[in-house]
RNA sequence: GGUCUGGUAGUUCAGUUGGUUAGAAUACAUGCCUGUCACGCAUGGGGUCGCGGGUUCGAGUCCCGUCCAGACCGCCA
């Protein structure tokens, strides 16, 4: 038997047991007479003990060799400690060897496995199967089971089946880039591996099973960033017979049971807003509700009065920054040059200072009096003692700039408090939107989203403005999970696919399937997804989602540790048929 | 595709205006140490300064190119 206790375990109630106990060297500490060697496996550190005079000449000799991360097994009596240590849940024994047996050696690990390691994040990922020895990264990957646990049991209970759909699909061009997968068999032919098991959640509800969910790897072939990997994991899951009510009771349920098992947080009803109050107030489809700095449009206060920065722009909004008023001339200078940034493109940047004594300076008094200066106080819900920030440009494009700067000021002035929760729905997304490059209607969701039924008609004449059964669900400045009312009636979806500029024979060919499909009895659905990478890292007070990936990939999507993607061999690429397509080496 | 930051000992980093033999901490090795727990003390080994080119009497330092890593923008139905 190699352990008869885990290194978690002994008390002092286990004083006087002889105790068998297997893991790794964390570290030894050897003073001669005396060598002190912490045991680790993934339930704790217990304290060794071997000494020159209680324990056996050769295993105390031995004892003296064994470095870090050897894995070792000791047999010997629990005994109480001269010294405690509080700092560990085992402080207060140790256990005295008396037999020693090196189950295998480890050569010097690259970095320090400890709390505070002093490996860098590249060394980390190359070695990940040291990194996950250390607390920080395992108790992140036990936080994740954990999460999908209660994600697991929380829907059987609701009577949610849980259905595998497959992974070598159909690549389809609408969307994000499918990764794609050669197949033998059929010689020149690929399948994609999917983004999202969208179509076969919806051929589910036609075939019946009412309400599904699965714990699924979806991929996408994008760049990546901190909150996104090339493959990621979604809870995905799809309702017959609901509407977007149903489908929101049934989520916000979900995710405030996860939050109050997880977190121990109660929260109340979610807030809704719709995409367009959500645009107009944040700046934003995904806003941080942890605090206010909430726009306040100033076109009928500010535009006209012979100011041509704010004249001649089709929007003029501010923000009333909190205890602001007494940054430095430097300070404000410094926010200017941060919205100068040309990865947020503003112009620059009007201030307005509410002074304690009720007195406004800013940097256009030429331009402005102070009643005028004062609406836009009110306007902002500026305090005397804040600061108002305005930027004017095209509607769009100033959102996003003054949403960025709300942001970066919400974290210079430590309003995002990891331990506070405040999630919100946004609902009513405009159904498609236009772009620009191909000069054609996108879906804004996904193709299969359904329109709000009152504004079928209004498909033809003004589809820009239709309105959809879509929601996201935001956590704390995050899309946390997004989903539809779909379409299940077959006529509206081949107008839909023609909107969306696809000819006839295309959406035959691409989507046939799931037409025919409509046109045998399929109920009304709707679903949802949720990121679970984002929302565990988010539960867990962090942005980043790599530590709760076992096994992430890089910022150039490769994975360090097994250095994938490679080349195949000659041999591998003529089965494949690669060999003869142009531009493959 | 783009912007920014970084690459120096096993590791994390410092390295001034371009100037002698490139440093610190930690890790590692050896020795000492009668209760350690970030043990302590002493000694020691350890460097293609990412790579290539250029400027210069002289480059870790300046210039150009390139590769790698990270953050962000574009992209992510």
């Amino acid at each position: 038997m190699y352990r008869t206790h885990d290194c978690g375990s002994l008390r002092l109630d286990d004083i006087n047991q002889n105790v068998t106990l297997s893991g790794w060297v964390q570290k030894s500490r050897n003073k001669g007479f005396i060598v002190w060697v912490d045991l680790r496996d993934r339930y704790g550190i217990t304290q060794l003990v071997f000494d020159e005079k209680r324990s056996p000449n050769n295993v105390f000799e031995i004892a003296q060799s064994i470095g870090r991360e050897f894995v070792i097994q000791v047999k010997g009596l629990v005994i109480e400690r001269e010294s405690t240590n509080s700092a560990i849940s085992t402080g207060a024994i140790e256990v005295l060897v008396n037999e020693l047996n090196i189950l295998n050696e480890s050569i010097t690990p690259p970095f320090t496995l400890e709390d505070n390691t002093d490996g860098g994040e590249e060394l980390r990922m190359q070695y990940r199967y040291l990194d996950l020895r250390r607390n920080s990264v395992k108790e992140k990957l036990i936080f994740r089971s954990k999460i999908s646990m209660e994600v697991r049991n929380y829907l059987t209970s609701a009577g949610f089946i849980d259905v595998e759909t497959p992974f070598l699909i159909k690549s389809t061009p609408e969307g994000a880039r499918d990764f794609v997968v050669p197949s033998r068999m059929n010689s020149g032919e690929f399948y994609a591996l999917p983004q999202s098991p969208q179509t076969f959640k919806q051929l589910l509800m036609i075939g019946g099973l009412d309400k599904y969910f699965q714990i699924v790897k979806c991929f996408r072939d994008e760049d990546l960033r901190a909150d996104r990997q090339p493959e990621f994991t979604q809870i995905d899951c799809e309702m017959a017979f609901v509407e977007q009510e149903d489908i929101l009771n049934q989520f916000e349920g979900l995710t405030r049971h996860l939050i109050k098992e997880i977190t121990g947080i109660e929260i109340e009803r979610f807030p809704k807003i719709s995409y367009e109050e959500a645009m107009k107030k944040y700046g934003n489809d995904k806003p941080d509700i942890r605090f206010d700095m909430l726009f306040g449009e100033l076109n009928d206060l500010a535009k006209g009065k012979g100011f041509s920065i704010f004249d001649c722009e089709e929007l003029v909004a501010g923000i009333a920054v909190p205890d602001a008023a007494a940054y430095t001339r430097k300070e404000i200078d410094g926010l200017i040059d941060w919205v100068k940034r040309p990865q947020i493109g503003a112009k620059g940047l009007v201030w307005v200072k509410c002074n304690n004594d009720g007195t406004y300076k800013s940097s256009v008094d030429r331009f402005f009096n102070e009643t005028q200066i004062a609406s836009w106080a009110e306007r902002t819900g500026a305090k005397s003692g804040d600061l108002i920030l305005i930027i004017s440009g095209e509607t769009k494009t100033a959102r996003k700039q003054l949403s960025a700067l709300r942001m970066e000021l919400a974290e210079r002035l430590n309003l995002r408090d990891p331990k506070v929760f405040a999630p919100l729905w946004i609902t009513d997304f405009p159904l498609l939107e236009w772009d620009e490059e191909t000069q054609c209607y996108n879906a804004m969701h996904h193709p299969f989203t359904a329109p709000k039924p009152e504004q079928i008609d209004l498909l033809k004449t003004d589809p820009i403005n239709v309105k959809a059964n879509a929601y996201d669900l935001v956590l704390n400045g995050n899309e946390i999970g997004g989903g539809s009312i779909r379409i299940h009636n077959q006529k509206l979806q081949s107008e839909i696919f023609a909107l969306l500029g696809f000819s006839k024979k295309e959406a035959k060919e691409q989507f046939g399937f799931l037409m025919n499909a409509f046109e045998y009895g399929a109920p009304p659905h709707g679903g949802i997804a949720f990121g679970l990478d984002r929302l565990v890292a988010i539960l867990g007070g962090e942005e980043t989602i790599r530590d709760f990936i076992a096994f992430p990939k890089n910022n150039s999507g490769r994975d360090v540790m097994i250095d994938a993607p490679s080349t195949l061999s000659e041999t591998q690429l003529e089965e494949l048929s690669l060999k003869k397509l142009p531009n493959i080496k």
